[in-house]
DNA sequence: GGGATTCGCGTAAACGCTTTCTGCGAATGA
DNA sequence: TCATTCGCAGAAAGCGTTTACGCGAATCCC
C-alpha cells in the first residue's frame, strides 16, 4: 500500500497524489477529489518517513523535561502534545529524570530524528548539548533559562511577582515569621525563588530567618518542614519553592500534632492538580502549564517564520487562595503587631 | 553528512558503514575500526528515517494510555521508556484523554509511523481500531482487557487478589460495615475491581451495601464519598478504585469534620507517588508500574520473535498498610461483633 | 593442488515519498 | 491564424539508508 497504488486507482501520477496530501494549490478540484476517493477506498496513510526524507522537515518537535514523575511535567507534556497534534505536529518527550547521562541519549535521538525544533523546559542543561543542536540550526525555546537570541528564544517566568503575591497575601493575613523551602540549590529556577523570596523579605523589612533546603520533591519538603520545625523558635507562615515540597511540609507539620493553618500556614508554587484536593488544599500560585505550552509551540513555530529570529517571551505566575493559609497565631511574634496592621 | 561521507573518509562503502552501524560480524575488526573513527571524526548521526525506510523496521512501539494526567500513567511512561531505550527502542506516546475521537488521531499516527507494536494500557478502546493494528499485523499487548490470540498477548491484574487483600486487612481490623467507591461503570476495568469487592464480601457474608459511583480522579471520589457520607448510615471502612479517589474520598471525610482512620478507614488501589505523602499517608493495594511495562515490553518483544504467537502474563497487586486504616470505630455496627472476632 | 566453500566487501537496487523540471493542451493576445 | 502565456500533470531525480547479489581472495578438504 503505498502512494503509487493510490496513484495508479486514481488514474494520476504519483506526483498529482503527493500534491492533493499536501493540499497544494496546483491541482483541479476535479482531480484532487478523484485522488481523495481513491486513497479513501484504499485506506491509504502516507508513510511519515518517506515523507520526512523527502521533503527534510520532520514535523517533530523535541520536548526536554527534568521528570515525568513531577505533576508539574505531565500537564505541560499534554498541552504541549495537545498544541501540536492540532498543528499537524507530532512530539517526541525526552525525560532526563535528573539524570546528566541520560541526557546525551536524549539529545542524541532527536538529533538523529531531525526534530524541527526543541523546547527545553527543564532547568539545568549541559551547555555542549545545547551547542549540538544550535550548530545543527534548530530552534530552540528554554523555560527561563537562556536568553533570546539567534534561533531560541526564552520564556521568562516573573518568578518575582508570583512570589511577592505570595507574601503579599501572607503579610496580610498579620504574619511576620515568615520561612521558605527552597528546591536544591544546583538548580537555576530554584536558586531565582529563593532570592526572589529574599528580596521579597527585604523590601518589607523582614528578616529572612526560616530558610532550608528541599530537592523539589515530597520527601525534601518533609525533611525540610522537620528542620524548620525542629529549631529554638519556628515561623508561623513558610512558602515552598514548588507544591511537591508544600505538600512534603504538610506531613511533617501533621506528624508534629501541629495545625494547617491554625498553627503554620503553608504556600505553594505551580498548581499542580493535586494541590487542590490536600488536607488542607494548598494555598499556591499558579504557572499555567497550558500557557507555558502555547507560548513555546508558539515561540518554536514563530523562529521557523521570522528568519531564525528569537524573542523573548514572558509569563505570569497568579496568586491561588485555598485552606493551607489562614491568620496568624496569637502569640506568636507577629500577632503582636496585628493589631497596627489592621488598623 | 550522511553515510556516503562517512564511506569516504574511511575509504570503504556505504554498505560497509551500515554495517558496522548495525553491528553486522561480516565486517573484519580492523575495517571496522576505521569506520568508528570516521563516525566519530564527523560526528555523524545515522538519519533515523532512512534507516527505517530502508529497513523496514521502525524500532518504535506505541504507547496508547488513557490519561497522561491521572499519576498512574506517567509513571508507566516512564518506566516503558526506560526499558524500551534500554532495549534502543523509542517510544510514541499517545494519551486519548478519554476522548474516543482522539483516539482515531493517535492510531492513525501510529499507522503511518510504522510502530513495531503498541501496548494498550487503556481499559476501553474501539475495536474497529484494533483491527487496523491487525490487519497491518502489528503486534499488541493489553492491559487486562483482550485475550492472548495471534500477535497479541494480555496481561492480567489479578484484582481479585488485590481487593481481597484489602478486604481481609479491613476484616481483621474489626471493620464490616464495607463500602466501596468504583471507577465509572462503562470502563470495564472499573466493573471488574467492583465485582471482585462484591464477590470478596460475599464470599464473607457481608453485605455489600454502600456502594457509589466514581469517576477514577480526585473529584469523583470527593462527590462519591460525600453521598455515601449523606446516607442515614454509614461504613466504618471504604475501599476505592483507584487512588485518586481514595484521596478524593479523604477530602470529603474531613469537610464533614471526620476523622481518617479513626472514625472511617480508607484503602485506595494503585500506589501512586503521592499516596504515601497524603493525611494520612494511604493504605493502598500496589499494582507495580514498572513490572507493568517490563511485561508489556517483554510481550511485545516476544511476539516477533515467537512468529506471532501471543501469551497471558500476570500481575500480581500487593497491599501497602500505611495509616488510613484502623480498627473499627466502637458503637459502630462492627464494634458489637468485635469482641467475639477477637476472642 | 584443484575444486568447493567461506569470508569481506563493493555495487546497485530498493524503500515511499517530495519536488523540480519538463511537456502538453488550452486560453489568451495580436 | 499563429505565437505566447499559463495552469495542470507527468517523468524522474533525489532523500539516506539497507540489503540482495556478486566477485575476488583466502581457506578448506580429500
Amino acid at each position: 500500500m503505498n502512494i503509487r497504488e493510490v496513484a495508479r486507482r486514481a488514474k494520476v501520477s504519483t506526483a498529482t497524489v503527493s500534491r492533493t496530501i499536501n493540499s497544494s494549490d496546483k491541482v483541479t478540484p476535479e482531480t484532487k477529489e478523484r485522488v481523495q476517493r481513491a486513497i479513501e477506498e484504499l485506506g491509504f496513510y502516507p508513510n511519515t518517513w518517506a515523507r520526512a526524507l523527502g521533503s527534510g522537515r520532520s514535523n517533530l518537535y523535541g520536548l526536554i523535561i527534568s521528570d515525568i514523575t513531577n505533576p508539574f511535567f505531565p500537564e505541560l507534556v499534554k498541552s504541549f502534545e495537545d498544541i501540536a497534534v492540532q498543528n499537524e505536529q507530532e512530539v517526541l518527550v525526552a525525560n532526563k529524570s535528573y539524570d546528566p547521562a541520560r541526557m546525551e541519549g536524549c539529545v542524541r535521538r532527536m538529533l538523529q530524528r531531525k526534530v524541527d525544533g526543541v523546547a527545553i523546559m527543564t532547568s539545568e542543561m549541559d551547555a555542549r548539548l545545547i551547542t549540538e543542536f544550535q550548530s545543527r540550526e534548530i530552534p530552540l525555546v528554554f523555560l527561563d533559562t537562556g536568553k533570546a537570541e539567534k534561533l531560541t528564544s526564552n520564556i521568562v517566568v516573573d518568578y518575582a511577582a508570583g512570589v511577592d503575591a505570595a507574601v503579599e497575601h501572607i503579610v496580610g493575613l498579620g504574619h511576620t515569621d515568615i520561612g521558605f523551602i527552597s528546591g536544591p540549590m544546583m538548580l537555576r529556577s530554584a536558586r531565582v525563588r529563593r532570592e526572589a523570596f529574599i528580596g521579597c523579605l527585604e523590601r518589607r523589612g523582614i528578616g529572612a530567618d526560616w530558610i532550608e533546603e528541599g530537592n523539589h520533591q515530597v520527601d525534601g519538603g518533609h525533611d525540610a518542614m522537620a528542620r524548620l520545625l525542629g529549631r529554638k523558635t519556628r515561623p508561623t507562615a513558610v512558602l515552598a519553592s514548588n507544591d511537591m515540597t508544600a505538600i512534603g511540609a504538610l506531613g511533617a507539620i501533621h506528624e508534629r500534632g501541629l495545625r494547617v493553618p491554625e498553627d503554620i500556614s503553608i504556600v505553594g508554587f505551580d498548581d499542580i492538580q493535586i494541590s487542590a484536593f490536600t488536607q488542607p488544599a494548598l494555598t499556591t500560585v499558579r504557572l499555567s502549564r497550558e500557557e507555558i505550552a502555547r507560548v513555546a509551540f508558539r515561540a518554536l513555530y514563530s523562529i521557523r517564520q521570522d528568519a531564525g529570529k528569537g524573542a523573548e517571551y514572558g509569563v505570569q505566575p497568579a496568586l491561588v487562595v485555598r485552606r493551607s493559609t489562614g491568620r496568624a497565631p496569637r502569640g506568636a511574634g507577629a500577632a503582636e503587631r496585628e493589631p497596627v496592621l489592621v488598623s
